[in-house]
DNA sequence: CATATTATCTCGCCCAGCGAGAAGATTGCC
DNA sequence: GGCAATCTTCTCGCTGGGCGAGATAATATG
């Protein structure tokens, strides 16, 4: 039971470093007015953006977890910090394009940049085998969640309007 | 922007894990009629218990970044589901003394156990050398994490009873 | 013994997110 | 073309997690 082997510190470490993570970002987002929800989508609509991917209300609450109203919300919050800007797709009018504004970019590059930056340039300061180690060991881990987040918690349990949650599997 | 040196891709895959660390987390809590800062809290509670620290309110409180109020509510909710047992301590009696059931440690033994224990298989089956590699990069990445959230964002920025917010950080 | 400090809890409020459903746009079928 | 089904987003009302303020009880400090 109590048998720590030497993976063990390896994988406590990994899981202290994932909740430190965490604690900064929350700390940032309430430094800048912003929920920890708010963040999450902020970072998914930088990605977006970086990638190039059309970003909708839609889409970010399905990322998110987030049902409409919630989704909503968010954007309301991100629009009125000067965050985020709606227009309508012209090619299918329904549809509301996000687009985050420079003052967003300024801010997630303002912060997150510096941290990735170290972060990268440590990575960088390791040899190419050292490195495919490293890069190895997070793929795997990776892996290992996956597996574990399809077999026990489906990521999308509930969903807007349809109650998806018709086997509630209850735990007594 | 879309030129990922080296190691960017190395600490893109870092964050793509803690966000799908968080989900699995988010989505197992839902599962057991838990909100994510009660299975939070339940953790920081089952790692108290294996190492031997006392538990308190006020202390897992400082922890998830509670006030008093919200961590007296998270106690209340794992009380009443019978995960956490609250008694005073016998030597200071203002303190609460927590103590996790066993229907707590079951809950988190038998779907962190799995997870965990695989993740440490894993890196039990990578060379002594390896081990120390991985293990150097997660340290240097949580001292990087650290550092940042000593100059930017401080763990300990608002707490009970001191609005913490004085500063509102206006951007722009 | 009086006072300050510590630890926890109670009360009232705010607001994030949910469920339900409305409104506008598109697609398909006749 | 016209009408219904579908899709996307938004509005409304509500639940409840978390905060601020303060109460209460116990321990330190003079």
């Amino acid at each position: 039971m109590n048998d720590p082997g030497p993976g063990l510190r390896t994988v406590h470490t990994l899981r202290a470093l994932t909740v430190e993570l965490d604690l900064l970002a929350a700390s940032f987002a309430q430094r800048h007015g912003l929920h920890p929800t708010d963040l999450r989508a902020l970072i998914a609509l930088l990605d977006a953006a970086r990638e190039g991917t059309p970003a909708t209300p839609g889409r970010l609450g399905r990322e998110l977890g987030l049902n409409s109203a919630g989704t909503t919300a968010v954007l309301d919050r991100l629009e009125r910090l000067g965050h985020v800007h709606r227009s309508r797709d012209p090619h299918d009018r329904r549809r509301v394009l996000l687009a985050v504004t420079e003052r967003a970019v300024a801010l997630g590059q303002g912060f997150f940049g510096p941290l990735i930056g170290e972060a990268a340039a440590l990575v960088d300061g390791l040899s190419a085998t050292e490195r495919a180690t490293v890069e190895g060991f997070l793929a795997s881990v990776r892996e290992i969640v996956a597996r574990h987040a399809n077999g026990d918690g489906g990521p999308d349990g509930n969903r807007d309007g349809n109650g998806g949650a018709e086997q509630d599997a209850e735990a007594e």
